[in-house]
Formats: C-alpha cells, structure tokens, sequence
DNA sequence: CTGAAAGCGCTTACAG
DNA sequence: CTGAAAGCGCTTACAG
C-alpha cells in the first residue's frame, strides 16, 4: 500500500478510501482512476490480516463438527452440508473454516476459536439435548447457531422437524396396517434429533392407540456398523416386529444387512423405513422408503442466520425448523396384502 | 494483554516471553508463574489477528474444491478427504478452510486467497491434466499441494496411483475371461484421475493381447446420472461388452441402474467393477466389486505434504503415489462358469 | 479536496 | 533479569 501511495503521488489515506469506495470521503474523480489504475499495475493486494486487526472482525466462520473420526469420515451429509453454508457466506464476504471437535476431547476447544479471535462465529452441529457448554458459549455473547436444535429455545439454531419426519415415517407403516413397529435410532438418545426422532415414533404410536413396546427400541450410532445388532435383537425377540423405522439410512444399511443374513426379506418379511434420504438409497435393492433430510437446505439456512447474528440484525425466530417429506420407495409394504 | 502486563506489574514484552515460553530470554521462574496466573486468572486469549500481522503467517490452509456445486454436493469423499487433512494439520497448529471455486468462474478467486493473505497455502483437488493456472500459481511461488495428480512433475501433489488401481481392475477382468471389456470414465478425459485410469485400462487390455474398441469408451461425468446413458450406449451396441470398467462407484451406481432398466442382470450377464470403494458398495445388490481409494490416507498425506511446503522443508519427493487395492465382491464373475 | 497521526494487539531486536 | 521502542499493514477520526 505503501507503494501504491509513492507510485501514486498521494497519501496512503488516499490510497485508503479510493481502493475501498468511501462515498463520504470525496476524492476526486481523477486521482481515484490514477490510484485504481497503480494499483492494479502494481498487482497490490491488501493485507486481510491488517484489515482484520483493525476491524476487529475476521470474516470467518468455523463450523465445527463434534464427532469422532469414524463418524465424522462416514457423514454422507457434510459435503452437503458445506455447500449449502458456503451459497450463504460467501456472497457476504464470509469464509469457512472446519473445525473438529471429537465429542470425548477435554475441554471446548472451540471456545478458543471466538476468543483468540480466529472466527468471528461458530456453527455447532450435532448438538445433545443437555449441553452446558453451549448455553455457556451463549451466554457470554458468543455469536453461534446450532446446526440441530436443542431443547434451549433462545439458542439460535436450525434443524429439520424431527419429530414431525418421525411421526410422518411411522403414519406411513400404520397406514400400511403395520402395528408392531420396531425402531433403531441414528444415535444414542442424548443426541437431541435422536430424541426428537424417537418423540415422533412414540407420538405416532399414541395417536393410533398402539401401546409401546419397549423392547423395540434400540438405538444406533451414526454408522452403517451400528444398526446390525439392534435389528438382529429385534429379529430375536419372541414376537419381532412387521416393520421397522430406523432413524438414519446410513444406520439402516447394517439393519438391512442384519435382515439378510437372518434370512428374511424386505419388505415381504419386514418393511423398513429410514431417515436422511442418502443419494444411494434409491439404488438399494430394495430401493429404500425414508424420510428426506434437506442437507443443502439446512446449511443455506444455518449461514444465512449466522450472518444475521454477526450483523447484530434482530433474528426474526431464534429456531427454524424445516419441514421433511415422505419418500416412498419399496422397502415398506402394506401388511394386509 | 496491556491488562495482563499490569495486573502482573511487569512490561507486555515480559508477558509476551512468559506466554510464548521463549527459551533464551530468561525470565526468573518466580515472575513467569506470576504472569501466568494472572494471565489465566484474567481469562486472556492472545489475538491472533494482530499475531498473524506481525508474524506473517496465518496457520490456515484452503482446500479449494473446483467442482459445480452438484458436484461438490454428491462428493462421497469430501468428509474423509477433510478428515485425513485435519488429522495431518491440527497438531501442526494449522487450521483448515474450504473454499468452492467452481469451475466455469472467471478467474482463479482462489489465487486471491493467498494475495490477500488470508491463507498461507491452498489445497487443489481435481485438477485438470493441463491447467496454466496452476502452473502459474506454482511458479510464483504460491505454496500449493495438488489432490489428485497432474503430468506437472514439479508441482508437489498427492494421488492413487490411478494408473496401477485401473489395470488392476481391467486385468482382474481378464482373468474371468472376459475380452470384450467397456469403459465409462468417471469425468470427462480432461481430468487427470480419468485421463490416467482410461490409460490404466488401455494397458491392461494391451498387455493381453486385446485391441482397444473405441466405441466401447464412454465418459461419465461425477455424478450417479451420469452413468445412466453410457451404459445404455454399451447395451445397445451390436457387439456389447461381457464387461465395463467403471472408472467411480457413483457413476457406477447410474450404470447399474441402466443395466436394471433393459433387464440385464449382474454379474449374470454383465460383470461390473468400479472404483473408489464408496461405503455402501457392500450393501449394493450385488456387492460392488471395486478398487479401494484410501481418502482419509490421500488427506493425510497432502495434509503433511503442505505443511513441509510452508515450513520451506525439502520434500522428499513432489508426487505421491499411494497404492490402491483390488476389493472383489459380487458384481464381478467368470465368463466360463 | 487531501495528508499527518494515532491506533488495532501483538513480537522482537536492542539497550540497560 | 527486564523494559522502552519500533514495527507489522491497514483504517479513520481529525486538522488543514
């Protein structure tokens, strides 16, 4: 910049209000194109890390992904996920930066993003239901939004309707005359859409007055792993279930998995219906019936929002919660057929 | 940190030697402990803007993605590839940001982000088999590591050996019995990772003796879709292939689908094999017999590769090239039996 | 219409 | 063993 001003005759404030288009600061119309025209020539680009100091602001946002390896690696939705967020940033000038956080890792070290000011703000996903962190986090003025809603309505954060895409999923088993229904979560229950997913299955159940079972609720792990013991469980039990709801596709897979090798079939035996709907799901034999999971969606959303947070712009809800859609396939089937 | 300095009753370049722990500048045992506790007790977190400005660097690396933003969405592989890269980064203190550059934009904004300084070092994936502009980049001096190789020697990349895992593939092909063998690309040619697997597969053919059917050469372009029609193209050749070469298990997943469609079955009647050994290829009808890319390792490496980039150590070698390995499941059959 | 000066929060020669 | 001072590359009141 120092250049820039030498090469241009002028001050380094000139340099300074023409580069960034002061409207206030009248510089007339002649230097500004001679100081534009400097600069290009001399290639000049400006020093974010300066800008940043002075502003105070980095224009970075960290999306921290609270998971281990394992599933971390195997998150068919990230990618997505990561798209969606960045249509929302990066027209704002916002960048993107990944953080993980494995779940049993000491300490938030997170945290430290915001305040050794690396970030401006963070976006949290997989929140649990219970997580005195975050409310922490929140409460000294941290600007975050949660990818998944928690159970703390004033914590900006954005999710599908999990209780809702639950209910819709085991309507649709109920529907088809099924009335012992099994299910395998995405996770273990201190996961808030886990929770929310397993509200759903019990709602749907009280609304057509079937009595819970509890024996037939187990619950996975994020992996396709994970759901292969659950459902052999399931399959084991005295009176195993006509059809299962599996709170992920990805869980399903082992489910599915666990099926086979018992022998049994779907959805002649057993009608299976996941969540998520991963692209591969529809070329599964057979094709799978699941629940679709906006990824992309949700990330637009989730950036849009912590945009508004930084600029300090009042949020119209704290909460956004987007809806889900059914997507019959063939892995469930009416029972009376 | 002015807070600290006085709360301790000490200079901030007191604080400053106590907090980095600078070996030579001695500060007694008994002022240093001081420092420390005040400076915990204050909750201070140096600010790593005004670090950066003085320091130079900036710990953060940018992975840039340069597909369209379907193709970004529908990466598999994105969430390992960020896995093995954080893995290799975090303990070298250096922070990971992801940056989409979608192909048909105007010009690299990618070259900004090292202009600017917003990052020390980029990682570029799916590079093109000649791109000027990266060249350009390396030449500057531009601290870059390449996912996925080019026929640049010079420029430091990281890759399968794309080569190696086709011929494989195609010889494993052979070994059934098969001679009447098509290829579906998993990009157009201009990508170096199909450009290299079509030669993989020209060579397997070459070393048994078959001669290479050009009509049995089709380019898929990323995505599932985009296996579909080359597939349908083989199918309706007077003289089909027994079996195809699919150069991506996702491309693959359209293919089989077009194989479903004319009512062809695999391996019956078509043999299949395709490569990068997605996750749910097991769970596929049949079981996918592909070539295993290891992306968390490919992220690992580049991860290390660029961090020896940045420290200005000599690298052993530019270009890595890590093996890949034969899975054979299902989908792959004798032509004798 | 334009420039000199202070300041953002650190590090690091340099002098005591 | 410790501190005063300069400097990293910008922005922005403030004064002319």
């Amino acid at each position: 910049m120092r250049d820039v001003a030498a090469a241009a005759g002028v001050s380094r404030t000139a340099v300074s209000f023409a580069l960034n288009n002061i409207p206030n600061r009248n510089i007339s119309e002649a230097t500004r194109q001679r100081i534009l025209k400097v600069a290009r020539d001399l290639d000049y680009a400006p020093n974010t890390q300066a800008l940043n100091l002075v502003t105070g602001k980095t224009m970075m946002v960290a999306l921290v992904v609270r998971k281990t390896t394992q599933q971390f690696a195997g998150d068919a939705f990230l990618s997505e996920m990561i798209e969606g967020l960045m249509q929302a940033l990066e027209p704002e000038g916002y960048h993107l930066m990944v953080h993980a956080a494995h779940p049993n890792a000491s300490g938030s070290t997170y945290r430290d993003l915001v305040r050794t000011r690396k970030v401006d703000g963070l976006l949290i996903s997989s929140p649990m239901v219970h997580d005195p962190e975050i409310r922490l986090l929140h409460d000294e003025g941290t600007p975050i939004v949660l990818n998944g809603a928690t159970d703390e309505p004033d914590i900006p954060s954005v999710d599908v309707d999990n209780r809702q895409g639950a209910s819709v999923a085991v309507r649709h088993l109920i529907a088809l005359g099924h009335r012992r229904i099994g299910h395998i979560s995405n996770a273990p229950f201190t996961y808030t859409a886990s929770c929310h997913r397993l509200e759903g299955y019990r709602k749907a159940l009280a609304d057509a007055g079937i009595l819970a079972d509890e024996r037939l609720i187990h619950h996975g792990d994020f992996t396709d792993e994970s759901g292969y013991a659950p459902m052999l469980a399931l399959l084991d039990l005295p009176e195993p279930p006509t059809a299962v709801f599996v709170g992920s596709d990805t869980v399903a897979l082992g489910a599915l998995d666990a099926i086979r090798s018992r022998g049994r079939r779907v959805p002649d035996d057993l009608s299976v219906i996941g969540f998520d709907n991963i692209p591969v799901g529809k070329y599964l034999t057979p094709p799978l019936t699941t629940v679709h999971l906006p990824a992309i969606d949700l990330g637009r959303h989730a950036g849009a929002m912590i945009v508004q947070v930084l600029r300090g712009d009042l949020l119209p809800s704290p909460t956004v919660s987007l809806p889900t859609r059914l997507i019959v396939r063939e892995s469930t089937r009416s029972l009376s057929e």
